[in-house]
DNA sequence: GTATGGAGCATGTTA
DNA sequence: TGCTCCATAC
């Protein structure tokens, strides 16, 4: 059991064993945040303070909590099936099971996912006539989540015009119709799980009693609601620690509050602070760069970053004329780097936003480098998937009008759009929900036909499915449901065929998992393995793309590389404008939340780091000429080297004459190693032939040339491996 | 019920 | 520039 505390340094040691008492530990990149949180854990549990049944441990990716029980089941022997770990949205989903009465829910409520959403509002707006001109549905939506996420409903947000108050009748309408069809979007699985609280006095103490440590990862990344929510589940005995990084908060955008780290100093008093500031991740010159651009920040509790490594590589710089010189050189340097053995898996393109994606797909398309970008479409939200589940959660609940009009007539079965508001007529005039409407409906004629076979449909995958495993029944609807037939008529419906089977098999996943208690997957309180399946399924939207190959190269935006690391990163698009984002700059706190993205940025390298900007880019169809991102001149000089001079900065250097460390920011005119090559030279390749050096970069070992060979063309060598010759 | 085209539009994104 | 959404035509 002490080995479990060996290798820690005295910080991360204080905060692992900190006694019961409440704790910020201000956590820097790569210092071992997630390891202390988990550690603390097994701590708390094998020294026999604490039961895993008096533990709560908060996350807000599924990948983070999974990552931690994979982790503490390494480190314990404990049973942990009984410790409360998940996503906010995951044990919110669990309480109001458990809860439903006391949360006014049906046991077999469903929960929308954003495009669930999205359909409802649309679906209102028909109902109610609204004008989705001048209150477009989208904007209601964030509305809606906004005032949930501040914990208010209807009648407590505050209105001072018209328009305003326009859109709270229409977030109370909102309300009515989700109570009406038992469905609950993600803020109200918080805002719901919280009025509970608020109001059970015995439940909330029961709670408060049974939970004496609650753990948080990425506070900084909390809202109002989710603080609060704590607030109410920590009682007088419970000690909060709260793991965060005020500098890597780059969500205020979607409601997080960094405001919630000094709310919680103040009203969590008195608590311990502790900051980790050592790091582990990356050489010297990267935390060196990464220090000095945060340090522009006036808005921080203040953390300075350190580590026992060398200081490692320059940051390589790279101004290229456009972004297909910016895309090409990333082709190039990569195909150095792994072809002096960097695992593609290994690098990471990075930009800030996706449209840049496009250019660079291009390029390593071209160059046949097989690559992976993050961001999209993700599994449970493919059209073929969702219809699929919807006939799962109609065959459970048969009132969530959502999942009824998506497959009502899909595949097609002669329910035509006058058929459908006919029905929504005779719903709303009984005020019952369509399913009820159908079940009663006298339509005559063939959309009569239509509409009782599908109640036929629908009543029978009940009966027909008693008795089956999960697999089993999920298997079964896709082919009474016509789906399976419908996509094997289609041309292009292979792919979509593909995905109905991997949701079988992802039933099979979720079933063994079930079956085998991993703490991951949730039963508590679910009536059934079914409800529990089509909970994961919304809550877990899955993966973003298959992975395409093994040692695919990573591209993915900087906000989606927070919390992983790389050995080497490129930085694209380094430029005003773009990094920093214009429309960021008028946003209140927008620049600083630029520059801690950038300081995400950065400090996803471990060894190598490249920073790369276009002097011109096409932009939406706009050809603009760029200057450098003010992020390039918050970097000390003499930890950059330049691999390609511009003009502009030639001059910059001749009239301010830099240290004499900035020699290595200029580009190399002597290669070392290899006797005598210089930028010009002819040299004889074995294999290439002859051809003269047009560009260099790096030192020592990592010196790499680039050749221009009169048969071969252009060619990035290592002088460490090729036998290069001088002519 | 499906194919086509034009208008409008364009940060970041987890559950 | 390229997509998403909606209206219109078949």
């Amino acid at each position: 059991m002490p080995d479990l505390l060996e290798h820690l340094n005295p910080e991360q040691l204080a905060a692992v064993t900190l006694p019961g008492v409440s704790a910020l530990i201000l956590a820097g990149a790569g210092s071992g945040k997630t390891r202390v949180l988990t550690t603390r854990i097994a701590w708390l549990i094998s020294t026999g303070q604490v039961s895993p049944y008096q533990i709560l441990a908060v996350t807000f990716t599924n990948k983070a909590a999974r990552e931690m029980q994979i982790r503490l089941s390494a480190m314990l022997t404990h049973n942990i099936r009984g410790m409360w770990i998940g996503t906010f949205h995951g044990l919110c989903n669990r309480f109001l099971r458990t809860h439903h009465r006391d949360a006014d829910l049906p046991a077999l409520f469903q929960i929308m996912d954003t495009q669930d959403q999205l359909a409802v509002i649309k679906r209102m707006y028909k109902s109610m006539n609204i004008d989705d001109e001048r209150y477009p549905a989208r904007q209601l939506q964030y509305f809606i989540s906004g005032a949930k996420e501040q914990g208010l409903r209807p009648n407590q947000v505050e209105a001072f015009d018209d328009y305003t108050r326009r859109q709270v009748e229409l977030y109370a309408a909102y309300e009515q119709v989700c109570q009406r069809e038992g469905v609950v979007d993600f803020s109200e699985l918080l805002l719901r799980s919280y009025e509970v609280l608020a109001r059970n006095q015995s439940l909330r103490e029961h709670y408060q009693h049974r939970f004496r440590h609650i753990l948080i990862d990425e506070f900084q990344d909390t809202n109002l609601l989710q603080y609060r929510w704590l607030k109410l589940l920590a009682g007088k005995e419970t000690s909060v620690f709260a793991v965060g990084d005020d500098d890597q908060s780059i969500y205020a955008f979607r409601g997080a509050d960094v405001g919630n780290m000094q709310r919680f100093q103040q009203e969590f008093a008195p608590i311990e602070l502790i900051k980790l500031e050592q790091n582990y991740r990356s050489h010297g010159n990267i935390l060196d760069a990464a220090n000095a651009l945060i340090r522009n920040n006036q808005t921080r509790l203040g953390k300075n970053l350190w580590t026992r490594e060398s200081q490692g590589d320059p940051l390589r710089i790279y101004v290229a004329p456009s972004e297909y010189d910016e895309a090409l050189f990333v082709v190039d340097a990569i195909k150095g780097l792994t072809g002096a053995g960097v695992n593609a898996t290994e690098i990471a393109v990075l930009y800030r936003s996706n449209a840049q994606s496009r250019v660079l797909e291009h390029s390593l398309f071209n160059a046949a480098i097989p690559y992976r970008v993050y961001g999209g479409m993700r599994f449970f939200e493919r059209a073929e998937v969702k219809h699929a589940l919807a006939y799962l959660r109609l065959a459970s609940n048969p009132g969530d009008d959502g999942s009824l009009l998506r497959v009502i007539n899909f595949p097609a079965r002669g329910i035509g759009v006058r058929t459908l508001e006919g029905l929504q007529a005779a719903a709303q005039g009984a005020g019952v929900t369509l399913w009820q409407a159908a079940c009663s409906s006298r339509v005559s004629g063939k959309a009569g036909a239509g509409v009782a076979a599908f109640v036929r449909l629908i009543e029978s995958l009940g009966p027909a499915t008693a008795g089956m495993r999960l697999p089993e029944i999920v298997e079964h609807v896709i082919a009474a449901s016509g789906l399976l037939e419908h996509y094997k008529n289609e041309k292009e419906g292979q792919e979509r065929l593909d995905n109905l089977r991997e949701l079988v098999a992802a039933a099979e996943l979720f079933e063994r998992e079930v079956e085998t208690g991993a703490p991951s997957i949730d039963t508590t309180g679910n009536s059934d393995t079914l409800t529990a399946f089509l909970a994961h399924a919304a809550l877990e939207a899955g993966d973003t793309q298959a992975a395409e190959g093994r040692d695919a190269l990573q591209l993915m935006t900087v906000h989606t590389a927070k919390g992983l690391e790389f050995h080497t990163v490129f930085i694209t698009g380094l430029e005003e404008g773009l990094f920093p984002h214009d429309q960021s700059l008028n946003e209140l706190d927008g620049p600083e939340e630029e520059r801690r993205l950038m300081y995400v940025a950065l400090t996803r390298a471990r060894r190598r780091l490249y920073l790369t900007y276009a002097q011109s880019r096409t932009l939406h169809g706009q050809f603009r000429y760029n200057v450098a991102s003010r992020f390039l001149d918050e970097i000390p000089p003499p930890l950059m080297q330049w691999l390609s001079p511009t003009p502009a900065n030639l001059v910059a250097e001749s009239e301010s004459p830099r240290r004499d460390e900035a020699a290595e920011s200029r580009p190399p005119r002597e290669i070392e190693r290899g006797p005598g090559f210089r930028i010009g030279q002819n040299v004889i390749h074995a294999k290439f032939g002859t051809g003269v050096i047009v560009n260099a970069e790096g030192r020592g070992a990592d010196a790499r040339v680039q050749v221009n060979f009169r048969d071969a063309g252009l060619k990035w060598l290592s002088l460490e491996f090729a036998k290069l010759e001088a002519a």
